[in-house]
Order: structure tokens, then C-alpha cells, then sequence
DNA sequence: ACCTAAGGCGCG
DNA sequence: AAAGCGCGCCTTAGGT
């Protein structure tokens, strides 16, 4: 079968000797024959063997092949040499006759089963050649250029290796008890079900992410119950909603309704609750949420895994892979529809036994609270926060965008004054008819050519070097042409043309296309979207649906300063636009968890820490300190603070004030920085002997950051690991705060019976919109609440510092005005000035 | 028609 | 020898 002669494919001709026509290595009746694209090397062999071993395989019983069959090095195979390989590969399939093929990537399961598109396929169990069952995962290359795939890769093989003990393990992952919905009759039976369970797990299937589209429709819902003194799922029940071939399409909300009204069980399951208590909430639920949220409970329990339910599933439970076959909902049978819902619920609710288990567990106890106390009550107060959304000026927007959009038309007219008629990135079609001039000012190989070949001004910067040696192309970046400014007036230009740029591409196109018929843009809150504990904020999770609409987000945590900009966002009239921030919380809590005595004491007199490092850089009287400047300036305490050297601190000095820097002075600022704060360095020193002991750092309130990275060999991976651990704990805990102020601001205002609510937060800041006549109620309760929170009480905490919320108000966000606390306590609408 | 990486930049 | 941290989104470039 081998034929050492072989000159069929274009890799034959490359490869000599035993790299032609390799054939498979292992047992010759072998069970299992593991394929791969390209012929295994010995590295490559023992590390699937190690693979495969974790995955409970028996490697006396597997043998390796490979679907291209002549090892060469510089050559990529194609479909064609698959093709003429393909004669080989079945005929040891033929003489191996193995139960099980394992198809490692694309290639593979293209040569085994003529199918395409490998994450589609993975998991799924098909008819191969000889007889043999293939069952197909990504390649182990995959995992190497993707870590973040390894969890699946390795939820994959265990899989196999359970098909092949011959277990049914759809059988043994599916619930026991399983209804559907179908009559009145079935109805009444699931209303009487959830009203007698203890618990349980709900999950929608939507037909897109946005609950206010008005074609947005749920194709159907399922829940998982379970009695009290059950600790696993007892029963699962689907109703069809609106789905084509759903007895229910007529009257879909109706009925959706009537379930609603019985929601009342101890324990309400879900995993991403929050999109599936929004879309109810819109179509009719009264005010439900979430009393354990899986999501939750995962990220909380470790920060670094993938947080979706199916992987989730299937590496905690062993469960098989569930899927939806087609792109649309409502073009799948509902059988499957309501199956793969079922399976969803099912499956959160058989995380949520595991993840209370864990939670329960003493080494445990703080995550618990955290979670208890903090991270449910902020998920849940984000349903109405996302409901709400934020009021966008209409008019002033498309003003804004198309002031942006003449700026950028003018600065291309002058720039192209300097682009000659020819150049080298002109598009030709075969004809040598001009298809496009090819000109980019944006970061493009046009630019380069144009800044650095054409104009002939001196590259500044390279990026990343190919795998290969090969240096990075040149950096057209802002810090490269802010250091070129002056040398051409196409540089000033280019300065000038990415900011109208940006403006008109990420924000105001995508504002417009997120605006709803009240004007209010609706963006999603990810309360497990960071490995610190800050909130993500942006696109929904595509998790849910498996609609492949492309849908922008709109991230409200990035929204520039710039007035044109964040002017532009407000509140509608009669009500105004709040944002407390949260004064230096940063610094603040370094100082607390350092213990660094002249910052404390600094706060309690009042001094300006980034004002006096900007008056040190920039040797300016505090009088000529420019906004900018000290901003800066906080650049560079933070960068210190958090571990950055004196090399970097020369690149931020000429990047952001086009000061030249030398090494000594570099050195000088830095020190003085620490001499200033003699207890930052041993705080330092503290969190890396603390990472380096026990792989994890934590915050007061017990918010955990795993850092395995810092046993890395990579003394620069680990060096980064170290950073991570001094920083974690700063950013996490200033996070939780503005998260708490967030919860029990809103619930304060709520049980005033005021109508006042939040729209988001920004990292230190919350921002609310609130009705004028309940300003003097509200302004004063949100300060109270975020300056005197009760973490003494919820967490045990005690803090010695002073923790200071500013306050501004204004119709619209850019350009509100700041109120002085006596302004803020004793407010009247008379203070505001007239916008 | 899709995917990923990298560069770049908006925010804190 | 060299090393701020945390995000999301857009585009380009290069690939299947």
C-alpha cells in the first residue's frame, strides 16, 4: 500500500527518502485511528499521545495517520493533494479497519467525510469510509496558534473516548423527564409544574439580539425543575412560541404571558439571565429576574474560562455537544428548536447544583458573598439599566456627524494634492483599466508608501517582526507622526485626519444605527466581561442566537470627551443627565492597600498628586498647567504605580508632550515618584511574593485573579504576571465600588418611590438620568450612598481612607456642570446655568 | 464567504 | 535586557 515511489502530489517532489508517502504509525487493528492534515512528527506524536491518555484513551489501541501523505516543508497542501492522497488513506483505513476515526481539523474531515467547516462539524458523529465511525475536533496546531481553545479541544476528545466505551451518552445527558407543550391541556399541566417546583432553570430562543426590533419575536421557551429536596433536575418542559410549526403562533404572547404569571419559585436559574429577563420583560413578564446566575457563578468562581454554557457543560459535565443544524431559528424544525432550549435549561441547571456546590465550600465563602451580595444584584439591576438605555440629542448627532464628515472630505482634497498620478498601489484589472487609485490615509501599505517611500520622511517605529525574522512594517502610528510634525504638511494633515475619522466610523455611524424611535441607544452591560472586575460594555453576546447578522455595539465606556461627542448624549427634556464620579479612587485605594501613609495624608489635606507631577514635567507654574497636561501627568502616575520602567516613560514623555527624555532623567522622575511614596515599592514587593506563593492575587471583597502566568519560564510573561497581581486588586476593588454605588443607589432611589434611574457605569463614575423635580431628592441620596457604603456590614471591610463622589448635572453629558458638595446637598434648579 | 492577527485608538 | 493595567471596535492584511 505504501508506495515509496509515489510522485502524485506536489509534496512528493519536495520530500525524500521515508517523508514520502508516510504510513500510519501504531497498531495495525487499531480501534481508534487518529487523522491529522500533514504526516505526525515525533514532537507532534507525543503530544497527542499525551492528549489522548488525559482523555482516557488507551494508546496501545489507537494508530496515527495523516490525510496529506508526503511530509515537505515549504510547500501548503491544497484540496487537490487531499484528493490524490485520498486513495492511500482509505486503503489503510480498508486494512486498519478502525471503529472510530478521529478527524483533527478541517483537512481531515474533509479527507473522512467529505464535509466542510470543522467548527460546524466537531463533535458530531458521522459515516466514514470502511465502515468506520468518524467523529471530527480541531487540530492541536489550532490549539497552539488559539490557547484558548485547548478547554474545547480537550471537552472533545474526553467525548470520544466515552462514544467509544460504548456509552449512550445523549441518553445519559438528556433529562429524564421530558414534555412539550403542545395543548391546553399541557399547558395547565406546566403552570401547576412551576408553580410546585422549588427551582428552576428558564432559557429563551429569540429571533435576534435586539428585543426591540420590530420583528423581534421568541421562537419558544423551556425550563428545568426541580422540588426541594432534589439536587438535580427533575423535570424539563418546552413550549413552542413562534416558530412556524408552533401550535401557539397565533397567540404566542398570550401564552407567553400566562407563564409569566407563574414564575414565583425560591430559586430562578439561568445562564446570562439578563438577556432572557429583558426580552420577557418586553413581551409581558412582570419584573423577574435571577436568583443564581451560572454565568455569574462560573466567572466568579474562576475569571479565566470560557464562560458559555456550552462549554461550560461539556468540560464540568461530560456532556455531549448540543447544536442548532441551520443559521435561522425559525427555518429549523421545531423539534429541534425545542430540544436544543430544553438542553440549554437543562444543563444550567445541572452547572447550578455544581457551581452552589463549590460556592458552598468553606475556601469559598468570600467568592460566595461577592456573588450573593454584589455581582446578582448588579446583573439584575443592568435588565432595566439596559431596557432604559441612554437618550441621545437626534438632531444634534446628525450635526455633529456631518461637521466630522466635511472635516474629513477636506483634509483628503489637501492631502491628495501630494499624490502623484502614478504610484505603486494603484488597483489595474488585467485590461490595465484603473479599478481603484488605491488611495488609504488610514493605516494602509498606501500610507506607508506614502509617508515613508514617497515623502521619504524616517521611519520611527516598526511592528511586530514576522514568525520568520522578517521586521514589522513601519508604524504609522499617532506617537510616529506626532514626532514627525512640522517635517510636512501632509503630516500635520494626517494628525488632524484621525480624529474626524474615528468620529464618523466607530461613533457616529454606529450611534446612528443604534438609535430606537425614543431616540435612546440600548447598550449591553457585560458584568463578566473582564478578568478584573470591571464591566465590559458593547456588542450583545453572540452566544445566544445563532443569527449571523453582523450587529455593532455601542460601547458607552468609550465615548471620547470631546463635547462634539459626548455632548451629544444627554437626557431628554425634563429630565437631566447625572454623572458622579468617583474622585482619584485609583490612587485612593493603592494608598489604602499599600498602606502608604503621605498619600493617605495627602488626601486628607487635599494636594493634587498629578498636578505637581505635571508641574515637574513640564516645569510650568500650577497657574500655566494646562487640562491636557495634567492629564498626562496622571498618565505617568499610573504608569509608575503600576510598575512601568523608565524606557517606557521616556516613549509616553516624547509621545505625549514631544519632550526628549534621557535615560537619568527617566530614572530621576521615577525615583522621585517613589521617594515621594517610601511605602509603594514594598507593596510591590509584597504582591509579587504574594503571586508567586499562592498563583493569585485578591481584593478586600474576595474578588480573585488567578495569575498562572507568573510560573511561566518567560521571564517577561512572568514579569507581567507580577504587574497583573499589583494592579488587580486596585482596579478590581475600585470597580466593585462603583458597582455597589451603582445597586444601592438605584435601589435607594427606587424605594423613595422616585423614578430617577441609572444608565450605565464608566468605570469610577455612574451616571443617571433624573427627572428635574427630583434633583434635590435624588443628588443628595447617590452622593450619600456612594460616599458612606455599607461594605463594613456586606463584606466586612473597613476603610480608612476618605472616598470622595463628585457631581456634575446637565442636559447633556459633554459640558455638564460641576456641583460643589454644599451645591450638591442643598440642591435647587436655580444653580444650573442656563445651557 | 468566512476567519484571525495585528495595528491603532477610544475610554477608565 | 526589558517590563504600567483593564477593555471594545474598526480597519487592513493575509489566509482558507
Amino acid at each position: 500500500m505504501r508506495n515509496a515511489d509515489c510522485s502524485r502530489c506536489r509534496m512528493a517532489q519536495e520530500a525524500t527518502g521515508s517523508d514520502v508517502c508516510v504510513t500510519a504509525n501504531g497498531a495495525h487493528d487499531a480501534r481508534v485511528l487518529v487523522v491529522s492534515k500533514v504526516p505526525w512528527s515525533e514532537r507532534n506524536l507525543k503530544e497527542i499521545h499525551t492528549y489522548l491518555e488525559r482523555a482516557g484513551f488507551d494508546i496501545s489501541e489507537c494508530a496515527f495517520t495523516s490525510a496529506i501523505k508526503c511530509r515537505a516543508w515549504s510547500i501548503e497542501s491544497n484540496k487537490t493533494d487531499l484528493k490524490t492522497c485520498k486513495p492511500y488513506l482509505e486503503d489503510e483505513i480498508r486494512i486498519i479497519q478502525p471503529e472510530v476515526i478521529i478527524a483533527l481539523g478541517n483537512e481531515a474531515l474533509l479527507a473522512t467525510t467529505g464535509k466542510s467547516g470543522i467548527m460546524k462539524h466537531r463533535g458530531v458523529t458521522y459515516d466514514g469510509p470502511h465502515g468506520a465511525k468518524v467523529i471530527a475536533t480541531i487540530s492541536p496546531a489550532m490549539v497552539h496558534r488559539n490557547p484558548g481553545q485547548k478547554g474545547g479541544f480537550e471537552a472533545d476528545l474526553r467525548y470520544i473516548a466515552a462514544v467509544l466505551s460504548g456509552r449512550d451518552l445523549k441518553t445519559e445527558h438528556f433529562p429524564e423527564v421530558y414534555k412539550i407543550a403542545n395543548t391546553k391541556a399541557d399547558l395547565k399541566a406546566l403552570c401547576a409544574d412551576l408553580d410546585d417546583a422549588h427551582g428552576v432553570s428558564f432559557d429563551i430562543e429569540s429571533t435576534g439580539f435586539d428585543e426591540f426590533a420590530p420583528d423581534a419575536r421568541v421562537v419558544c421557551i423551556s425550563f428545568t425543575l426541580w422540588g426541594m429536596l432534589d439536587d438535580e433536575p427533575r423535570t424539563t418542559w418546552s413550549l413552542p412560541l413562534y416558530h412556524p410549526e408552533s401550535v401557539w403562533r397565533k397567540q404566542w404572547r398570550s401564552v407567553l404571558k400566562i407563564v409569566g404569571k407563574h414564575m414565583s419559585q425560591r430559586k430562578r436559574i439561568a445562564h446570562n439571565g439578563k438577556f432572557d429577563c429583558r426580552w420577557l420583560r418586553q413581551f409581558g413578564w412582570p419584573a423577574i429576574d435571577v436568583t443564581f446566575d451560572t454565568m455569574l457563578a462560573a466567572h466568579c468562581l474562576d475569571e479565566n474560562r470560557p464562560k458559555g454554557l456550552k462549554p461550560l457543560a461539556q468540560s464540568l459535565l461530560g456532556a455531549p455537544p448540543w447544536a442548532i443544524s441551520t443559521k435561522s431559528l425559525l427555518d429549523t424544525p421545531l423539534d429541534e428548536v425545542l430540544e436544543y432550549c430544553a438542553l440549554d435549561t437543562f444543563h444550567a441547571a445541572r452547572l447550578y447544583f455544581l457551581f452552589r456546590g463549590q460556592l458552598l465550600e468553606k475556601q469559598n465563602a468570600k467568592k460566595a458573598r461577592l456573588f450573593q451580595r454584589l455581582l446578582m444584584p448588579a446583573a439584575n439591576e443592568f435588565i432595566e439599566t439596559e431596557r432604559h438605555g441612554v437618550w441621545v440629542d437626534k438632531p444634534k448627532m446628525m450635526e455633529n456627524w456631518a461637521i466630522a464628515q466635511s472635516e474629513l472630505a477636506r483634509i483628503d482634497a489637501e492631502l491628495r494634492q501630494w499624490v502623484p498620478e502614478e504610484h505603486p498601489h494603484i488597483k489595474r484589472l488585467k485590461s490595465g483599466v484603473v479599478k481603484s487609485d488605491g488611495v488609504n490615509f488610514g493605516p494602509s501599505d498606501f500610507l506607508r508608501w506614502f509617508v515613508f517611500d514617497h515623502l521619504k520622511l524616517p521611519i520611527l517605529a516598526r511592528g511586530k517582526p514576522a514568525d520568520d525574522g522578517t521586521p514589522g512594517k513601519p508604524s504609522v502610528s499617532e506617537a510616529v507622526m506626532l514626532a514627525l510634525k512640522g517635517r510636512h504638511p501632509a503630516v500635520d494633515l494626517l494628525l488632524e485626519r484621525t480624529k474626524w475619522y474615528k468620529y464618523c466610523t466607530a461613533f457616529f455611524s454606529a450611534y446612528a444605527e443604534q438609535l430606537d424611535d425614543n431616540d435612546r441607544i440600548h447598550t449591553n452591560f457585560k458584568v463578566t466581561g473582564t478578568v478584573t472586575g470591571r464591566l465590559s460594555s458593547g456588542k450583545a453576546d453572540a452566544d445566544k442566537v445563532t443569527s449571523k447578522v453582523q450587529i455593532r455595539g455601542v460601547n458607552l465606556q468609550q465615548v471620547p470627551r470631546d463635547k462634539m461627542v459626548r455632548g451629544i448624549f444627554g437626557a431628554p427634556p425634563g429630565f437631566r443627565f447625572v454623572e458622579f464620579d468617583y474622585s482619584q479612587i485609583e490612587l485612593r485605594i493603592a494608598a489604602f492597600l499599600a498602606r502608604e501613609h503621605t498619600m493617605l495624608s495627602l488626601y486628607n489635606s487635599g494636594a493634587d498628586i498629578h498636578m505637581s507631577m505635571a508641574m515637574r514635567l513640564t516645569g510650568k507654574p500650577k497657574a500655566e498647567v494646562s487640562s491636557h497636561e495634567r492629564k498626562m501627568a496622571k498618565a505617568v502616575n499610573f504608569g509608575f504605580l503600576y510598575g512601568m520602567g523608565a524606557t517606557k516613560f521616556i516613549g509616553t514623555a516624547l509621545s505625549n508632550y514631544g519632550l526628549h527624555v534621557s535615560m537619568e532623567d527617566a530614572e530621576a522622575a521615577r525615583n522621585a515618584f517613589f521617594d515621594q511614596f517610601p511605602e509603594l515599592l514594598p507593596w510591590h514587593a509584597r504582591q509579587r511574593a504574594l503571586v508567586r506563593k499562592y498563583k493569585r492575587v485578591q481584593t478586600p471583597f474576595g474578588r480573585v485573579r488567578h495569575l498562572p502566568d507568573i510560573d511561566s519560564k518567560d521571564r517577561k510573561v512572568a514579569a507581567e504576571a507580577e504587574r497583573q497581581a499589583i494592579n488587580s486588586p486596585v482596579q478590581g476593588f475600585a470597580s466593585d465600588l462603583a458597582l455597589l454605588s451603582f445597586v444601592l443607589g438605584a435601589r435607594r432611589l427606587r424605594d423613595r418611590g422616585l423614578s430617577a434611574f441609572p444608565i450605565g457605569t464608566v468605570h469610577d463614575a455612574v451616571n443617571w438620568q433624573i427627572p428635574d423635580e427630583e434633583l434635590s431628592t435624588a443628588l443628595p441620596i447617590i452622593k450619600h450612598t456612594m460616599e458612606n457604603l455599607p461594605i463594613t456590614r456586606l463584606f466586612g471591610i473597613r476603610l480608612d481612607i476618605p472616598i470622595v463622589a463628585d457631581c456634575k448635572v446637565g442636559t447633556r453629558w459633554g459640558g455638564a456642570q460641576e456641583l460643589t458638595d454644599e451645591q450638591v446637598l442643598n440642591f435647587d434648579l436655580s444653580m444650573l446655568e442656563a445651557a
